[in-house]
Parts: structure tokens; sequence; C-alpha cells
DNA sequence: ACACCCTCCTGGAGGC
DNA sequence: TGCCTCCAGGAGGGTG
């Protein structure tokens, strides 16, 4: 499941692939996977235009257009952005069923969106505020400091791990790395927010920023489904130290790692290290 | 404000 | 082997 690390990785291989292509045409085999326009419109639209940057917010990806719009793309569960050089026409992507949309450039080169789940998203849009309007801080800004982590805690009664979860909050963490942040941090997901005190809040976004950097330099976790835009698997799962790891023992303690449910998700803790 | 539940989906895993 | 059920979870919606 694509989160920062893995966002950020496809979007640093797909920058030097497709910028600069312009859009020939695209196929649409599952018209769910298109959120706005209507199917026909955003095919419409999308001939014809090329592509000037590739960006991310939070866990979009947004496709800088030229002359205008933005074509933004959420991968939830199960989503990957495919390239697919000139030179390989007889990919088996082609045939695929769970290439859903398929671009091709004038160059010959296509970009293909698989996703067997079927949950992600693709919006054309003339602002790409549309999407990210709503979207906290992102936790790698260099201006996402432990004060204005302090600030989103303060006064709230939520539990720890939903306000993590919650891009409203701060943008790009999903399941693992909340679980991966909060062992290093060495607290609890069910803490209320408010009763954290500054160390341990500076202990909070020291890890975050730690367990993301760490999992962008390995190029992002492969549970089972993320790969890049070549296919390939991140390297980060070896470092995982909670998430996946129930009855294994804890690398700080020795204790058993479990597994408990935390907002309707999964959640893996040392119950010792975790307070 | 916040917890909880449901929906969207498919394939992998476990039980028998 | 095969079938059935459960489970994974990002996000948005509704409800209490």
């Amino acid at each position: 499941m694509p989160e920062l690390p893995e966002v950020e990785t496809i979007i640093r291989r797909l920058r030097d692939y497709i910028t600069g292509l312009t859009i020939r045409d695209v196929l649409v085999n599952w018209r769910r996977s298109i959120a706005v326009p209507d199917v026909e419109e955003f095919v419409g639209q999308l001939r014809g235009r090329t592509i000037s940057a590739v960006g991310r917010r939070g866990k979009y990806i947004i496709l800088t257009l030229e002359p205008e719009g933005y074509l933004c793309l959420h991968l939830r569960m199960t989503g990957r952005l495919i390239y697919m050089a000139k030179e390989k026409s007889n990919h088996p992507l082609s045939h695929d069923p769970h290439c859903h949309v398929i671009f091709r450039f004038t160059s010959g080169d296509r970009l293909f969106f698989r996703d067997t789940r079927k949950f992600g998203r693709l919006y054309l849009v003339a602002d790409p505020s549309v999407v990210t309007a709503g979207l906290g801080m992102e936790p790698l800004d260099e201006h996402f400091t432990a004060d204005v982590l302090m600030d989103l805690m303060r006064g709230k009664q939520r539990q720890l791990k939903p306000m993590l979860l919650d891009q409203h909050s701060v943008a790009g963490l999903g399941n693992i790395y909340v679980d991966e942040t909060l062992w290093l941090a060495g607290l609890h997901p069910l803490r209320k927010c408010n009763t954290l005190e500054r160390g341990e809040i500076e202990r909070l976004h020291a890890a975050m920023v730690n367990v993301l950097n760490c999992a962008l330099e390995n190029h992002g976790t492969t549970l089972r489904d993320y790969r890049d835009p070549d296919e390939r698997p991140g390297d980060n799962e070896s470092c995982l130290e909670v998430y996946g790891r129930a009855g294994q023992p804890c690398a700080r303690c020795g204790g058993a790692i479990e597994r408990i449910v935390v907002a309707q998700r999964s959640s893996h803790i040392c119950p010792r290290c975790q307070r």
C-alpha cells in the first residue's frame, strides 16, 4: 500500500520517464477509476496535453499538464503506475485485466495504471487544490517541526493512531509507517493526543521523520503489491520493526509483538515498550 | 468532536 | 484438491 515513501519513489522515477511527453490517447477499461470529470471528457481533454512536471502532495501524484490542467492520481491500496518504453511494444500488460487506464504518448511510450483492488482514482482538474485542499502538512517539510506537531495535538481528545492516519492532520502516513513511528517513539496507539508531554511529542516527531526517511532511502516497503514504475519492489521490508511481526520478538526489549485493533485497523505494538 | 460502521474491491490465506 | 469464509485497508460517507 503506497504511503509517502512509496509515492515519492514512484514520482522520482516517473519524472525522468514522462516529463515532456505528449498524450496521444487514453484507454479507460474501468470507468470508476476516473473520479472526475466523466470518462469521455477525461479522455477528450487529455488528448494532446503535455506533461510538464511530476509532483506529489501527501499520497497524491500530481502531473502538471500544458497548456493547462492537472492529472492527480491516488493509488490507494494496490494502484501502480508502470512505464513502458516504446521498444517494448509486445509487453503482456496490454492484455492485463488489471490495467484499468492506459496512456499512450506521441513518442510511442506508454503508462499503465494497474490496480487489482480498483480503489485507486484519477482526477483531471483545473486546479490541484480540488484534491489537496484538506491535506495536512508534509511530514518531511522543514516547516513541520515538533512545535507544529504539538499544536496539532493540543486539546485533541483523539487517540494518537487515528490522528496520525488522518490525512487532514499530517499528509502521507498510512498503517505501516504509523505503526513503525509509534514503536520507535515508544508511544501506545491508543494514547489520547492531549496527554502527550512535550518530550513525547518531540520523540514522536523525530521517529516519524526517521521512519519516513529510512523507507525513502530503501525505495519503499513491498509486502505484496507495491512496485515502482519499473515494477521493482522496495527494500524496506527488512527494516520493519513491528508491522506484520505479531508474535515475533521486539528488537528493543525482546518481548512478543502484539496485534491489536485500533480504529478498525490492525495495529502492531510492543506492549512493554509502548506506553 | 470523535468513535464506529459501511462501502468500495480482489486475491491470498486459513479451515475443513 | 477444492470450496468457503475471512481478511487486508485508504478514504469518504453516514450515524450516534
